[in-house]
RNA sequence: CGCGCGGUGGAGCAGCCUGGUAGCUCGUCGGGCUCAUAACCCGAAGGUCGUAGGUUCAAAUCCUACCCGCGCAA
C-alpha cells in the first residue's frame, strides 16, 4: 500500500481523511495545534486530529511549518504522496518536495476560480451557481499548481455555505477514492492553470462579514447564505451586533423605506429595505441573546417597524 | 478566574436603578362575526419571577454564593 500523510484541520477535511485511511497507508496526520476556543478559552482540539485519534493515526502539530522541521518528518516515515485539504498553513518548498509524489491538494473550488482560503463562503456571497472540487498538484505558490482533474457541484440557490461544505467534504472523500490513485498510477496528467482566469477567496476578515444595505437584496442574501452558519453575516442594530442568519429575496411588494430600514415587522414577516429590493429577515441573533426567528422578534419587539439597521 | 449581557405563565420581551395588587406581543382553549380565514371581536386557563441564603413590615426588584444560556475575544 502507499505510505500517504494527511494535512487538514477542519471538519471538511475527516471524509478525505477517512477515505485516505481505507485507501492507503497513512503513516501520519498533520494538523493545526490545540487552539483555545469557545468561552471560557479551553483547548480545542481539531476536527481532523480527533478523527485520526478514532484511527489510530499519528498526529503532528507543529506550531510553525517553516521551523517544524516537517520534510525530516516526512522524509523519517519515507512518506509517498502527502494529501492536503484545508490545513491552514501555506506549506514551503522544503515540505512540498519531501513526499516521493509530493503534495497534492484537494481545493474547494474550480480552480483557477476562489484561489486562496475561503472558496466556499466566497463563491456563494458572489452568487455563483456552480463550484466544485479540484486535485491538484501543489507548488509553492497559493492554489496554483497544474490540475489533475475536477468535479462539478450546483450551488442550490438557497444553499448555505454549511450545506455545500459538506457536500464538498463528501466528494472530496470520493475524489481521494476515485481519482487520487489514478493520479498515483500516472494515468493523470496535471494541465496547468489558466493565470489569466484567476480569481481570489481571501481568508474572511471581520469587515467582510458586514452587510451593506445600500446592496441589491439578492446580494445581501448571498452574503448571508455564504456565510452562514458561520462566521455569519452581521449588521448592526442601535450599536449593537445583529447577525443575520437566514434571509430570503422578499417576494411581493412592499412599503418603500431607506436602505436598512424595517419596513414590515408583524405576523406576516420582517421586511428590510435594501438599496434595491427587499429582504426577508427569517432568523438573527442579537448580542447576547439567542437566535430568533423572525416571529420571536417581532413579539419581543427587538425588532420593530422603523427600525434603521447597519446605523 | 479574559471582557460583557441575560435567565419573568408554552414562545419572545417589559418591569429591577427610585422594594409594596405579574404587564406587552404572540401561542393555546372556549365563544362570536363571516361564504370563509392565518383576519377581526369577546372571554378563559396558565407564572414558587434560574437555585440557595441574607437585608426588610414587605423582594421579580437590594446584597452574597452557585447553576445554566448567549455575545465579544481567540
Amino acid at each position: 500500500m502507499t505510505r500517504s500523510v494527511f494535512f487538514g484541520t477542519p471538519a471538511i477535511a475527516v471524509p478525505a481523511l477517512r477515505a485516505l485511511a481505507e485507501t492507503t497507508e497513512v503513516v501520519g496526520v498533520v494538523c493545526q495545534p490545540d487552539r483555545p476556543a469557545g468561552r471560557g478559552m479551553k483547548l480545542t482540539a481539531p476536527a481532523v486530529k480527533q478523527a485520526a485519534l478514532e484511527l489510530g493515526l499519528e498526529v503532528h502539530q507543529p506550531v510553525k511549518v517553516k521551523t517544524g522541521n516537517l520534510d525530516e518528518w516526512l522524509e523519517a516515515r519515507a512518506v509517498e504522496v502527502a494529501v492536503v485539504l484545508a490545513y491552514g498553513r501555506i506549506l514551503p518548498e522544503a515540505v512540498l518536495a519531501a513526499p516521493r509524489r509530493g503534495c497534492i491538494n484537494l481545493h474547494a473550488s474550480l480552480l483557477p476560480e476562489y484561489r486562496g482560503a475561503a472558496p466556499i463562503n466566497w463563491a456563494i456571497m458572489r452568487g455563483e451557481t456552480r463550484s466544485g472540487i479540484s486535485l491538484m498538484q501543489m507548488d509553492a505558490g497559493l492554489d496554483t499548481g497544474p490540475v489533475y482533474c475536477a468535479r462539478e457541484l450546483a450551488i442550490a440557490p438557497t444553499e448555505t455555505a454549511g450545506e455545500l461544505a459538506a457536500r464538498m467534504a463528501d466528494l472530496a472523500a470520493a475524489m481521494v477514492r476515485d481519482d487520487l490513485p489514478r493520479v498515483l498510477a500516472g494515468e493523470l496528467e496535471a494541465t496547468p492553470q489558466d493565470a489569466a482566469r484567476a480569481s481570489h477567496a481571501p481568508p474572511l476578515e471581520k469587515a467582510d462579514l458586514v452587510v451593506d444595505w445600500s446592496w441589491e437584496a439578492t446580494r445581501i442574501v448571498d452574503w448571508v447564505r455564504g456565510l452562514s452558519p458561520l462566521p455569519c453575516a452581521r449588521t448592526t442594530l442601535e450599536g449593537k451586533t445583529l447577525k443575520l442568519q437566514q434571509a430570503r429575496v422578499c417576494p411581493g411588494t412592499c412599503p418603500t423605506g431607506s436602505a436598512g430600514e424595517v419596513v414590515i415587522a408583524d405576523k406576516s414577516g420582517l421586511v428590510v429595505a435594501c438599496g434595491e429590493g427587499f429582504v426577508e429577515l427569517q432568523r438573527a441573533q442579537l448580542e447576547g441573546r439567542k437566535a430568533l426567528a423572525a416571529v420571536d422578534l417581532v413579539n419581543g419587539r427587538l425588532l420593530t417597524l422603523g427600525a434603521r439597521l447597519g446605523t
